[in-house]
RNA sequence: GCCAACGUAGCUCAGCUGGUAGAGCAGCGCAUUCGUAAUGCGCAGGUCGUGGGUUCGAUCCCCACCGUUGGCUCCA
């Protein structure tokens, strides 16, 4: 990525800036804290201010930061103790940032850094001086709880970008336009992919035509993978009795993501959360031997959950959604080839998307968490070694693990370099106690068996609205929902190209014939704009000739070719590109 | 859920301080038969998100609700 995308302490020190420059604006304000984003373009800072700011007072504020710069005033590092510090805030009246100086540990340096009349605890680091940025914009103003506690009073944070120069700036600012020309809503409403109805509700999904188209193939690949890969494929049912979701603990742990039941025949049912409980249900069907596991079983379940109104946004969160749904149930001794069956599997999916970077979470076991320690550190070491085999690195998140298991969050990074989590791989301790999971061991008594519960793309939803971000629309040959569009240059061409397009579909290919009455040129556009790879243009020379013109999506004017050498070129482009690793 | 902004034709948007709406694209019809990113002419299309209020009169002002967007929290 781009130095200018990179740059924290430069970004950091652009908060400072702002908040020196509000400070001055606003005489009163209680500050927070301000930062560069996760992301690497935005720095933000929150405020309390005696009123609401809007985009309108950017201008001011940007008016007095370019002020302050042109100054070129130092930052400067103040070191100080604890004492010190809580009488220059209390002074002050930065009551949010005693708190945040109680927060810092004993036996930790205590920092301000000052530049000019505004001083700002703070561990730093910063640029040298007020001079050193020059180049920055105010993007956008929203709310943000202080601590990120709703319970906590609400606070303005301010965004904007930073960079070291005009031009760097711009390319801060380009990444920003190109991320909004790929958003998935927008580009699912041009290409008619899907939409979200008012009339039906927030959350829920339409998937048109092309995309519903998409998601078949999508899912094809994924059944077909599966098989191959040792997996049995299940449905469940949409709903189930209360008794189900009591004994699984979802009515104690999980009601507020669950919607209110429904009464059939005097007895409560729920919509299903989470597909686990019916898998276990058929597990438990009958009495299960070492010798038939593990059982690997997966599901394109469709759940639904409650989301809160704020938060659900296009595909990516959503209210009712598909997962790509697995549960393993394996003995101890399976258990840590299986976590390398999957991550690999796992891995080798993702990257048939056209993803190629990928990194991770183990996260550990809480305070509070089921099972023994030892099933716990043995599943959390086998977690390890499979992403040390696989190579694929990782953070660990101690104790961040949910009660119920360890677990691995796989997260990947598109075409822009952005990152999104997408695979998981849990292991569940409760569950298999809660329903008495059991298998015959080879010693002829009882056992209980290892759960894994993972899901590779996460939901198709969620995946999609990724994958059209990623590929900006223009969908590689094999997922695209339509690959052809043939193109006769006036209606004399017409019956030609139909007998070139029933042939193309005689060879499975998705083909479409423009017979309207445009000009080429219009067709042409028309079929760049909706992303269809492959374009075939039928002139009185093609016919004359029994040739085709070939025009690729990306390349343009490929010249005049037979038929048959098009479809060997497409048969050949029509497969997922495999990336073993 | 909370804070803020927004909601006008299928889409993208215009509509000055209140006098019941307009463009481009898309759609439909007709003409055109054309060589690698937009052929011309015409037609049709709107309870101005929903409900209430203020007013002689509301797309415009006020209130409530629904939805969307940017965030916070959370998450596949």
């Amino acid at each position: 990525m781009e130095d200018s995308l990179d740059n924290d302490s430069l970004r950091h020190s652009a908060a400072h800036l702002m908040a020196a420059a509000v400070s001055r604006l606003f005489p009163g304000v209680k500050l927070d804290i301000g930062q560069p984003t996760e992301d690497g373009l935005y720095f933000y800072y929150d405020f309390d201010l005696p009123r609401r700011l809007a985009p309108e007072d950017f201008g001011a504020i940007e008016k007095e930061m370019r002020q302050l710069v042109k100054r070129a005033i130092p930052f400067e590092r103040v070191e100080c103790s604890r004492a010190e510090a809580q009488t220059r805030l209390s002074q002050a009246g930065q009551t949010y940032k005693l708190e945040r100086l109680a927060d810092i540990p004993d036996g930790q340096s205590i920092t301000f850094y000052r530049c000019g009349d505004f001083e700002d605890l703070c561990r730093g680091p910063h640029v040298g001086s007020t001079a050193d940025l020059p180049a920055f914009k105010l993007t956008s103003v929203a709310g943000s709880y202080y601590r990120g506690d709703e319970r906590k009073p609400m606070l303005q944070r301010v965004y904007g970008v930073a960079a070291e120069s005009d031009a760097a700036l711009k390319v801060i600012l380009d990444r920003i336009d190109e991320a909004a020309r790929r958003d998935h809503r927008k580009l699912g409403k041009e290409l008619d992919l899907y939409s979200i109805e008012e009339t039906v509700g927030p959350g829920l999904i339409h998937w048109h035509p092309r995309g519903a188209r998409i998601r078949s193939l999508i899912e094809d690949f994924w059944r077909r993978e599966h098989f191959r890969a040792g997996y049995e494929l299940l449905y469940s049912p949409h709903i189930g009795r209360a008794g189900l979701w009591q004994t699984s603990g979802h009515l104690d742990f999980y009601a507020e993501n669950m919607y209110a039941p429904m009464d059939i025949d005097g007895y409560p049912y729920y919509v299903k959360p989470m597909n686990c409980p019916f898998h276990i249900q058929i597990y438990k069907g009958q009495k299960r031997s070492y010798r038939e596991l593990p059982f690997r079983w997966a599901e394109l379940g469709t759940v639904y959950r409650y989301e809160k109104s704020g938060v659900v946004h296009g595909l990516l969160r959503v209210r009712g959604f598909t997962q790509d749904d697995a549960h393993i149930f394996c003995t101890p001794e399976q258990m840590e080839g299986e976590i390398r069956r999957v991550l690999r599997f796992g891995l080798s999916m993702l990257r048939a998307f056209g993803f190629e970077s990928f990194s991770a979470y183990l996260s550990t076991r809480p305070a509070k968490a089921v099972g023994e320690v030892e099933r716990w550190e043995q599943a959390t070491r086998a977690l390890a070694a499979a992403l040390d085999q696989e190579q694929v690195a990782y953070r660990r998140d101690e104790g961040g693990g949910a009660f119920y298991g360890p677990k691995i969050d796989i997260k990947i990074r598109d075409a822009l370099g952005r990152e999104w989590q997408l695979s998981t791989i849990q292991f569940d301790f409760n569950l298999p106690e809660r329903f008495d999971l059991s298998y015959i061991g080879d010693d002829g008594k009882e056992h209980r068996p290892y759960m894994i519960h993972r899901a590779l793309l996460g939901s198709l939803e969620r995946f999609f609205g990724i994958l059209i971000e990623h590929y900006a629309g223009s969908f590689p040959f094999w997922m695209a929902p339509e690959q052809v569009r043939v193109l006769p240059l006036t209606e004399h061409q017409l019956e030609y190209a139909e007998q070139v397009c029933d042939r193309m579909r005689r060879a499975d290919l998705r083909v479409v014939v423009d017979a309207r009455s445009d000009k080429i040129g219009a067709k042409i556009r028309r079929a760049q704009t909706e992303r269809v790879p492959y374009m075939l243009i039928l002139g009185p020379k093609e016919v004359e000739a029994g040739m085709v013109a070939l025009r690729a999506r990306a390349e343009g004017d490929l010249g005049a070719m037979t038929l048959d050498a098009v479809m060997d070129r497409l048969s050949r482009e029509n497969v997922v590109v495999r990336n073993e690793g």
